[in-house]
DNA sequence: TTGTACGCGTTATCAA
DNA sequence: TTGATAACGCGTACAA
């Protein structure tokens, strides 16, 4: 069996009580039997036991994510950031995947309540509806983390993805492209899809040109999906100047296809992508995409969860984390004249 | 107050101990009395306690997982692998990152022995012999899953790296590349890193080339690092041929640094990575590789400690995952009758 | 087949 | 400033 404290006890000749008052810092207790409580602790090498804690307390300092896709370069950083800061403010992490699957999130969700998780992450989000509704019930507090949640209950952290997404289309629509073509993702997926998808809509009635739904095709956010799509997109519309794929692998597997059959890009084709993740400064050529920190916005989520579990007041329980269009060599940049039109927004023109 | 026990014992008309029964599935409970119970568990919506449970039981279903550098994509996949394939068993997963820091993998270790994880994945590995000590000393099952240890009681999952950087080597000597420079990892990392360094001496030795250390330049398995690598590599060796990646991004990173330059790949300098990660298939030119499977490897792990934490008579405690030579288009192709001579090491030859 | 009673290791309450 | 004692919710030996 381990040691427990009531061998620290009696090792250090005091009672449990003031053993568990020197563990838990009270001010009540005299600075010399503090000093040889811990002294007994150190020796024992002695490590509390965190059932018998929660048991007793009812709060477990841990913090329960559910994700899917995380093994996409931006939600790895997304969780890198979530167990930096989780770490930092004293929880730890359990993390399960839940592919996707509602049935899967459910039971997460189960096995975290019983493990009386102090709050929970829900990156995952095809039924997030559902999800909200169990989650409500079990008086979790819950941070969503992949996309703007309408209802004004639900705190959320996320990119503007509907401005984001805006900037591209505007961005490639003043450099004279009329003619785009789009890999959206799975339609059944990530909220930030649909609302990529709406910032699109607006940047196309804005610069008056047509909707054309046939002009979305639909990926899956990997490589393989963004280039099968772009064989599609050459295929079914050969007069295409520009392709926005919301995600940087689809765009990548997008370059590779357009390379592969002839299309020097961007002359012929300009390519952007989503996200900002690493591998778009160096594929040839480099992708211009829209920066988005995960690292922040899983840092932001710890942040704002912690809060709502410290029961603290929020400013606001809709958080929206820093975003960028970084033009880089797969689109022809704007001239300055016309990129003064649009400096007001904040674009970042870059090489890097 | 949550639903406990005795609400459901209450409800159902019977007494605790009856109802714990029911939910252990004991085979000493009338049916009819089970099936009051159910419904009575069901109609409260009744959670487990598991913090009473693990502090009754003593076992947790719970298991820890210390990695580093986890959002790499080949690190990634290795997570996911780990996640299904715990969930799959039954076990619910803890995860920290050490950010390849002592002081935080002791920590972490501290607070997953505090919740009396049943075992533990140690995917970091600088201080391994350290972590090793500690461990044991917790008598903690544990699984290594980033390198083989030496140490016969250590349990571990691996790809064979002296053999794969063997392959890689010795077919690049065999294609006639005599000389070769190498981007390894940070001396202080990952034991694969070593490894893999083993496998080059060896193929060096057997081909008669000379081993010259300055030709091995440190990386951090970033792009940036496989970027700058290169570029040191060709300033100080003009004569190279090939370069071998311990990684792929790496590898992706050196290849954009060869094309801003003028290189043609493979014509003038072959390029190798090591992992095969999803992106090389797309990058221009693909990537020629040693292929594994992250997820395979995270599977694997989890298998082999499910079985120590059952106490199963174990074949083997070091278990080797499958790699594959893969060869796309960033080296040129053996010729068949090259390859013959080698085709009994099973190196897989496509352009997929 | 079911119920009673105790203990797991901690924290909180109360009294000293 | 300290100690005794009752809970927290569950599993299990034992009795019925």
């Amino acid at each position: 069996m381990d040691v427990t404290m009531k061998d620290v006890a009696k090792l250090a000749g005091v009672s449990l009580s003031t053993v568990s008052r020197v563990l838990n810092d009270s001010s009540l207790v005299r600075e010399e039997t503090a000093h040889k409580v811990k002294k007994a602790v150190k020796k024992l090498d002695y490590q509390i036991n965190d059932s018998a804690r929660i048991l007793r307390t009812n709060t477990s300092n841990l913090i329960g994510v559910i994700g899917a896709g995380m093994e996409r370069p931006f939600l790895a950083n997304l969780l890198k950031g979530i167990e930096a800061e989780a770490r930092e403010k004293g929880f730890a992490l359990i993390y399960g995947d839940s592919d996707g699957e509602f049935e899967k999130e459910q039971n997460y969700l189960n096995i975290m309540k019983q493990k009386k998780i102090d709050g929970i992450i829900l990156i995952t989000t095809n039924y997030y509806n559902d999800l909200l509704n169990i989650v409500k019930n079990y008086q979790i507090p819950v941070v969503f983390a992949s996309g703007y949640i309408s209802d004004p209950e639900i705190p959320c952290v996320t990119v503007d993805n509907v401005a984001a997404a805006y900037d591209v289309v505007d961005y490639l629509t003043r450099a004279g492209h009329k003619e785009i073509a789009f890999i959206k993702g799975p339609d059944l997926d990530l909220l930030a899809s649909q609302e990529r998808l709406r910032g699109v809509k607006l940047a196309l009635r804005i610069a008056q040109l047509p909707y054309n739904s046939g002009r979305f095709i639909e990926g899956d956010f990997t490589f393989e999906s963004g280039y099968s799509a772009a064989e599609k997109i050459m295929r079914k519309f050969p007069k295409i100047t520009a392709i926005f794929a919301f995600n940087d692998e689809m765009a990548v597997g997008a370059i590779r296809y357009l390379k592969e059959n002839g299309y020097q890009i961007p002359d012929d084709i300009a390519v952007v992508g989503f996200d900002g993740i690493e591998l778009g400064k160096y594929t040839l050529p480099t992708l211009t995409t829209i920066e988005q920190s995960g690292y922040q916005l899983g840092l932001k989520s710890i942040e704002l969860l912690d809060k709502i579990i410290a029961e603290e007041e929020l400013e606001d329980n809709k958080v929206f984390i820093p975003h960028k269009l970084v033009v880089r060599e797969s689109i022809n940049k704007l001239s300055a004249k016309e990129l003064a039109s649009i400096k007001n927004k904040e674009v970042l023109v870059t090489n890097n």
